[in-house]
This record gives C-alpha cells, sequence and structure tokens, in this order.
DNA sequence: AACTCGGGGTG
DNA sequence: CACCCAGAGTT
C-alpha cells in the first residue's frame, strides 16, 4: 500500500532532478533577468517552443536596461509568433519600473517581485524561489497535475478550496533551503514523467508515494472542467497595394493581439456580400476609396476561442492618395514589413506576397 | 468565479 | 479533432 512519507518523496525527487533533469539556459547561472523572462514566456507555452524565442531574446536583449530601452516594436517583434502579447509589453513595463525604481537591479523581496506587470502569484513564487532560493511554493499547471495524483484528489482542481490546499502543501513540502531546486523538481516531474497523457509512472521516482497510483485513478486526474465551444467567425481582409508599397495598421496597446500590426480588415456579419462590406470599411477608417481586385487566399486559422477564416483580398486606391507615415498607419515594401510583428494568420499572408512578388 | 488573451505540440 | 502548456489581468 502506497503511503505518503514527506521526507522520501523529497529526497527521491530531488535526486531525480539532479540526475534528469534537462538542461535548459535557463537553468546556467540562475541570474535574475534570466530567470524572469524564461518565467513570462514560458506561461501557458511550452519549453520546446520557448528554446529558440528565449535564444533570440537574450541575445537582443541581453538585460532589463536594454530591455527597458528598447523600441516598442522591437520587443514586440521578438515576440512574434509567441502568442499572449501582453506578456511582452509588460515585461518591457517592469524593466522600465525596475530601471526607475530599484536602480536596474532585479528585486529579490516576494511582494515586490509579485507588483511587477505580468508577474502574479505563481511567477513570482517561481522567481524568488529559482533565483533567490527562497522557501516560497510556485504551483503551475504541472504542479496542480502532480500533487493531485500524488494526494488522489479527484475533485475539480480549480475550486477555491481546492486552489488554497494545493499551495499550502507545495509550501509545506519545501526542502528549506531546498526550493530553488525543490520547485524545479516538481514542475520537471510534472512535464516528463506525470504528464496530461499516458504518464510513465513505471519511471517515477516517487510512484510508491503516489496515492493515485495506488488507488488506480490516475487516468482521471486531475478532473477536467467543461469549455465552451468555439465559434466560428468570417473575417475580410484588404491588402491594399499602391506601386510597391502596402498599407498596414497598429492595433491598439490594449486587448487582443495588442500593439501588432495588421492589414486592414473586419469582421463578416451575416450573409454579408463580402468585397462590398471591405471597401466600406475601408472608407469608414481611412477616408479613401479602393477597388477589390481579387481574392488572394482564404486563410484558416485557430485561436483559442474562436476559429476564423480569413479571405484576403488584394485591393487597389480608386484615386491618388499621399501615403502616410503615422504613428499607427504606414505604407511599407514587402521588404519593410519584415521590421514589424503581426499575427500568425497575417505571417501567413506575407509568406504568400512574397511567394507571388516572387513569380511575377 | 468567469472571462479574455495565442500559438503550437501532441495523441 | 481535442486537450494542454513553468498564468495574469480584468470584470
Amino acid at each position: 500500500m502506497a503511503r505518503f512519507q514527506l521526507d522520501v518523496f523529497q529526497t527521491r525527487l530531488l535526486d531525480w532532478f539532479r540526475e534528469f533533469q534537462r538542461p535548459l539556459p535557463w537553468r546556467k547561472d540562475y541570474l535574475p533577468y534570466q530567470v524572469w523572462v524564461s518565467e513570462i514566456m514560458l506561461q501557458q507555452t511550452q519549453v520546446t517552443t520557448v528554446l529558440p524565442y528565449y535564444e533570440r531574446w537574450m541575445r537582443t536583449l541581453p538585460d532589463i536596461k536594454s530591455l527597458a530601452q528598447a523600441s516598442e516594436d522591437t520587443v514586440l517583434k521578438q515576440w512574434e509568433g509567441l502568442g499572449y502579447y501582453s506578456r511582452a509589453s509588460n515585461l518591457q513595463k517592469a524593466a522600465k519600473i525596475i530601471g526607475e525604481q530599484h536602480e536596474n537591479e532585479f528585486p529579490s523581496e516576494f511582494e515586490i517581485i509579485r507588483t511587477l506587470p505580468g508577474i502574479g502569484r505563481y511567477t513570482a513564487g517561481a522567481i524568488a524561489s529559482i533565483v533567490f532560493n527562497q522557501n516560497k511554493p510556485a504551483v503551475d499547471g504541472n504542479v496542480v497535475r502532480v500533487i493531485c495524483r500524488l494526494m488522489d484528489f479527484r475533485d475539480n482542481p480549480k475550486s477555491r478550496e481546492r486552489v488554497k490546499t494545493l499551495w499550502r502543501l507545495a509550501e509545506d513540502w519545501i526542502p528549506q533551503g531546498k526550493a530553488r531546486f525543490f520547485n524545479q523538481a516538481l514542475m520537471e516531474l510534472g512535464a516528463m514523467i506525470c504528464s496530461p497523457k499516458q504518464p510513465t509512472c513505471l519511471l517515477c521516482p516517487v510512484q510508491s508515494c503516489c496515492q493515485g497510483f495506488a488507488a488506480g485513478s490516475i487516468e482521471q486526474i486531475p478532473a477536467k472542467s467543461k469549455r465552451t465551444p468555439l465559434k466560428s467567425i468570417e473575417t475580410m481582409l484588404a491588402v491594399i497595394q499602391d506601386q510597391k508599397k502596402f498599407l498596414i495598421q497598429k492595433r491598439p496597446l490594449e486587448g487582443l493581439m495588442g500593439g501588432l500590426w495588421e492589414f486592414p480588415n473586419v469582421q463578416r456579419k451575416k450573409k454579408e456580400k463580402k468585397e462590398k462590406a471591405l471597401v466600406e470599411e475601408i472608407r469608414r477608417q481611412h477616408g479613401f476609396n479602393i477597388t477589390v481586385e481579387q481574392l488572394l487566399i482564404t486563410i484558416k486559422h485557430g485561436y483559442t476561442s474562436y476559429k476564423v477564416q480569413l479571405h484576403c483580398f488584394l485591393c487597389v486606391p480608386e484615386e491618388e492618395i499621399a501615403h502616410s507615415d503615422k504613428r499607427t498607419v504606414k505604407w511599407v515594401t514587402l521588404n519593410e514589413l519584415r521590421q514589424f510583428s503581426f499575427p500568425a494568420a497575417h505571417v501567413k499572408l506575407i509568406q504568400i506576397l512574397h511567394d507571388k512578388m516572387k513569380n511575377e
């Protein structure tokens, strides 16, 4: 009969982590800036996805000062394709705060770390423990799964009471003075062994401590909450070309894909005539008339809560217009598009434009 | 407590 | 296709 013995659990987990942890770039020196950036990138994002972004980020923005002084577009370009773009904006906001209020030195006090934009309870705990080796818990999705299985918690892991007990356990279990490795080991176990699907319990260093394994309930833990079905929408997009330049606009910093650039577009209302609605929207947004020349492609793209069909039309201005160069509206060549950060669906379109130009 | 906020990996 | 990922901020 499996029984949970804390000292056995701690020792086996730490020994396992020492031997089998993945060598990751932010695990080399445990410097505040590196761990901070990695933790933000890793929010809702897998390690293998983060790695190339992290390496490039550290080459371009190697320290807090360079991040604080970089242009907003530079920061967002580094983040292009990684998603949850407010993370990038918040990183830069926090870097400026650290410059102004903490003399460019990352704060070590948990309560101060917690106040920085983009840093919640988890990330503050992760930085406090991993960088400063403070005895603070860090409960992410991995840790929720690991603890629920270890303790055979079969109820909803997101309920207020359950969340409270999970954080309490994660704190009580820390071997004093070893939080840096213990917290990472919990997460690493969740990522490498105690995975959501087909966990490899046969290789688990703490199998003998696991109540869920003993009860045979691993497969149903953690309990899944129902999610809202994703909606389908249609959007018309205008690639407005005048000579060799294209019209792009900047999205507001708040909200969906904040701060990214895009081709002008509008969501289709029910059974609306696509071309007509697009012409009217461009007149409304930019004050001139366009002619819709052809449908370039319809791109299908899935977001978290909805999926979109993006009808991309090649258009030309009907009249002669000035090529404005404002903060939020620019006319740029295909090559100049590279400097700006676009949503993934628009990146697909830009690739198609490149191919099309090459063949002409 | 329930939304929103992306994109990619995986089975 | 569905589910998940080193969550945070807003309402």
